[in-house]
RNA sequence: UGGGGUGUCGUCAAGUGGUAAGACACGGGCCUUUGGAGCCCGCAUUCGGAGGUUCGAAUCCUCCCACCCCAGCCA
């Protein structure tokens, strides 16, 4: 029988979960979970592990739990548990009726914790935050022992009760694992289990004023739910020996945690820290401005689940850290446009061209296809006509070499259209701006094709001036200009690497008639320029606006620069 | 100067003693009614460095170097 059916490249944590299900370790079950924190937006970052959970998880036939690692209550709120579950979904996985909170398992962990207080494994610490922090010594020195250390087990429960019961104030005292202060991993030297806060819980109200930390809250929470893997990031590593001395001092079922490396994007942060002060500085219009690598920002920019779910396929899973190329996503999501999305013409900076010789009132409709990857999707027709508008950066007066647009003298082809050669250029007496072409058509070349056999250089596309819909386009940049966005030692901070032309907003657009009445954040390939979808937010039937998810790869582009030419 | 990790192409990333996959990017070509898409070709004599073991090392050993994480009653 074959081993596995191996999507995508091999990677360590796919390694250990074979070798696992081979020697028949967890029964060879595979249970897996995302565990979020309720406080904040997912970002592409929890994409990369939300795939790997529920990803490997079907992959072995396995299942993923969703749950909330609820356990400060001072920072979680229901908003962010629906925002999450909305982009779980909206991502593509489904945990069934395996919805769960930590907050569930608050009766269990304090029955662990006076397990362990009984073991003599625990006792209540009334030192202050700072005291504590005294004691804990430093990454080279050995910390102290409380003096609370030894009080006996009898006082030890008396006191934690009371702490649960109310009596004491915010801070007063914790209750701490009693492990070894001496220990060079900081995270052994007598954790804090339990903190009072006299807060409400978004679930459990104000039934409790103690909460357990996270570190007396994760591993148990994993072993309760009979999870095999617990996959986690780097940053965990030093706490493992931590969650192994609670699970195996309270013999309870214990998962085998596998620590990766979290994604870092070139070009944009993925610090929640960072991502909030972008919110609150007005950086960005808010979590799910189209710039921003949250899930609702990805989502409305325009980007495919699909797209997302591969583009964390294809990064893979390592322990390194590293900084994959925004282009890679991007790729990802062209790769997936390039075959779905519906072709459409839009003329993003209008130039009037007038068509001398075609009848003055004569309308014509082409046909044209939706999409030449795609024939499968049909044909719509296209409205012609004397007037039209075609893209300012499709004529030059003075065309460098390699430029074989529109110039005066030359021939193009419109797309579906006509071939049309450009007779006069209209300027603008003061400015010099060109204000509008005067072409003339060949009637033979109807559709696009010369019955001649001559050949253009180049097609562009155009929209009939009196039947286009007036449109707004927003024009996406990446949000930084730098790969890595760092900060600074003096002065500027990561803010300063922000990049001003990150959105460009148009307002005259023109666009093809056939985008009337187009759903919001339905998404469509404007012919030569990009994919495009509709916002989900500010358009309306009335004025449609369109957010550029990503560009087409322009090959003049890459030349222009190459001749130091303005790229605009 | 404690502990835990990591170092393979510009960027990700396979590789687990048998002689460096793949992807993105990049360069070149073909094709083209999107300068799009697609197709073809090229792109690490070398795996952080230095020694060593071996017929043979990115893989084993030794030493060194660099980078990341840890001193929250955050997660």
């Amino acid at each position: 029988m074959a081993e596995f059916e191996s999507k995508g490249s091999s990677n360590f944590i796919r390694n250990i979960i074979e070798e696992d299900i081979r020697n028949g370790v967890f029964g060879g079950r595979v249970h897996l979970r995302f565990p979020p924190e309720p406080n904040g937006y997912l970002h592409i970052g929890h994409a990369k592990s939300i795939c790997l959970n529920f990803g490997l998880a079907a992959e072995y036939g396995g299942l993923c739990n969703l749950r909330f690692d609820d356990t400060n209550p001072t920072k979680e709120e229901l908003e962010y548990v629906e925002s999450i579950k909305e982009d779980i979904k909206w991502l593509g996985f489904d945990w069934g009726d395996r919805e769960y909170y930590a907050s569930d398992y608050f009766d269990q962990l304090y029955q662990y914790a006076v397990q362990l207080i009984k073991a003599g494994k625990a006792y209540v610490c009334d030192l202050s935050a700072e005291q504590i922090k005294e004691y804990r010594g430093t990454l080279t020195r050995p910390g102290r022992e409380s003096p609370y250390r030894n009080r006996s087990v009898e006082e030890n429960l008396d006191l934690f009760e009371r702490m649960r019961a109310g009596e004491f104030e915010d801070g007063s005292r914790v209750l701490r694992a009693k492990i070894d202060m001496a220990s060079p991993n900081l995270n052994m030297r007598d954790p804090v289990m339990y903190r009072i806060l006299h807060a409400e819980h978004h679930r459990t109200g104000d039934k409790w004023c103690i909460y357990p930390t996270y570190d007396f809250t994760h591993g148990q929470s994993d072993s309760i739910e009979g999870i095999t893997h617990s996959i986690c990031t780097l940053e965990f590593e030093d706490h493992r020996p931590l969650y192994d001395w609670f699970l195996d001092e309270l013999k309870i079922h214990h998962p085998k945690q596998i620590e990766f490396a979290r994604l870092n994007l070139s070009h944009m942060v993925l610090s929640k820290r960072k991502l909030l002060a972008l919110v609150e500085g007005g950086y960005v219009s808010g979590w799910d401005d189209p710039r921003m690598p949250t899930l609702s920002g990805f989502r409305r920019r325009g980007y495919t689940p699909a797209s997302i779910r591969n583009f964390c396929e294809r990064i893979g899973v390592a322990k390194r850290e590293s900084v994959v190329d925004i282009a890679l996503l991007e790729h990802c999501v062209r790769e997936d446009l390039n075959k779905h999305a519906p072709r459409v013409m839009a003329v993003l900076n209008p130039l009037r061209v007038v068509i001398d010789n075609y009848p003055e009132g004569k309308r014509e409709t082409l046909e044209a296809l939706n999409n030449p990857e795609d024939p499968g999707m049909g044909t719509r027709k296209v409205p012609f006509s004397r007037v039209l508008y075609i893209e300012q950066d499709d004529f030059m007066e003075n065309p460098p070499k390699k430029f074989y647009r529109l110039a005066p003298g030359r021939e193009v082809r419109l797309r579906y259209a006509y071939f049309i050669r450009c007779v006069d250029v209209v300027k603008d007496q003061n400015t010099g701006e060109v204000k509008e072409l005067h072409c003339t058509y060949d009637p033979a070349t109807r559709g696009g094709d010369a019955p001649d056999g001559r050949r253009v250089k180049a097609t562009l596309h155009w929209v009939s001036a009196q039947h286009a819909i007036p449109a707004e386009v927003r024009l996406y940049d990446h949000l930084f200009t730098v790969p890595a966005p760092k900060e600074e030692d003096e002065g500027a901070d990561f803010t300063a690497y922000l990049n001003p032309h990150s959105l460009i907003t148009l307002k005259s657009c023109r666009v093809e008639p056939s985008l009337q009445g187009a759903a919001p954040g339905s998404r469509y390939q404007f012919e030569r320029l990009g994919y495009f979808c509709v916002d989900a937010f500010d358009s309306s039937d009335g004025w449609l606006v369109f957010n550029r998810t990503v560009t087409l790869k322009d090959a003049w582009a890459k030349i222009k620069k190459g001749q130091g030419l303005n790229p605009a």
